[in-house]
DNA sequence: CGGTCGATGATT
DNA sequence: ATCATCGACCGC
């Protein structure tokens, strides 16, 4: 029938739309969130909409580590927000930010340890009209919301990909964006993203040291 | 540099 | 339950 059942064959060995093209599995998310971040990059994202599949290329991403992590929203403990960045890897963390866009997160580490990829840019790669180039923009065009709070990357109609693009031939890293508040965590270089890619979202400004 | 509004944590 | 505060951002 619908899309969907076409689209769901990308979970599978070579795919006709993106060639190689298979979906991340549970080990894949279930390590520490830098190294799932740095792995994310050039992996696909893929959403099958009731309008047709979605699918971005990551070029930029960030890691948060977890409670001791003063920029990670799981550093003020368990609430009602950071329950699914608490919870099983593989899962998505969506929240709201500025009572207006959503950002998408992908919930890495074992169950517990509430770490999480941010996803802030993707180059578009098919059914993409807007741009994806920063978190809320990367949702908005992707079709995310809090519809997908919690739901499981590792089934359904939302989730990541490989196929045989060659991986980025270089990543380069920096502080995250707008973590200012964090102290020293928010100078920690956790932000990686494909070096020079028209896609990467440019910080605001070098944050000038003392 | 300010809009915009839900979530949060403190408080009743 | 209600309230004041504050954003893991965006567009000017």
């Amino acid at each position: 029938m619908s899309s969907h059942t076409a689209l769901s064959r990308l979970i599978t060995p070579a795919d006709p739309i993106q060639g190689d093209c298979r979906r991340l599995d549970r080990a894949f998310y279930d390590r520490p969130a830098e190294t799932v971040a740095r792995d994310l990059l050039g992996r696909l994202l893929v959403h099958d909409t009731s309008s047709g599949p979605r699918i971005g290329r990551i070029v930029e991403v960030e890691a948060y580590l977890g409670p001791g992590d003063l920029a990670a929203h799981t550093s003020r403990g368990r609430t009602a927000r950071t329950r699914a960045m608490f919870g099983p890897p593989g899962h998505v963390y969506v929240y709201l930010i500025y009572g207006m866009y959503h950002c998408m997160n992908v919930v890495t580490g074992p169950e517990g340890s509430g770490t999480a990829v941010l996803l802030r840019a993707l180059a578009p790669v098919q059914g993409l009209d807007a741009s994806t180039s920063g978190p809320g923009r990367l949702c908005r065009a992707m079709g995310i919301s809090l519809d997908h709070y919690g739901i499981d990357l590792c089934g359904g109609t939302l989730w990541l990909a490989r196929d045989d693009a060659p991986a980025p031939s270089e990543i380069a890293a920096s502080p995250r964006i707008g973590v200012d508040y964090a102290g020293e965590w928010a100078d920690k270089p956790l932000r990686f993203f494909v070096p020079d890619h028209p896609a990467v979202s440019r910080p605001p400004r070098a944050k000038k040291k003392g």
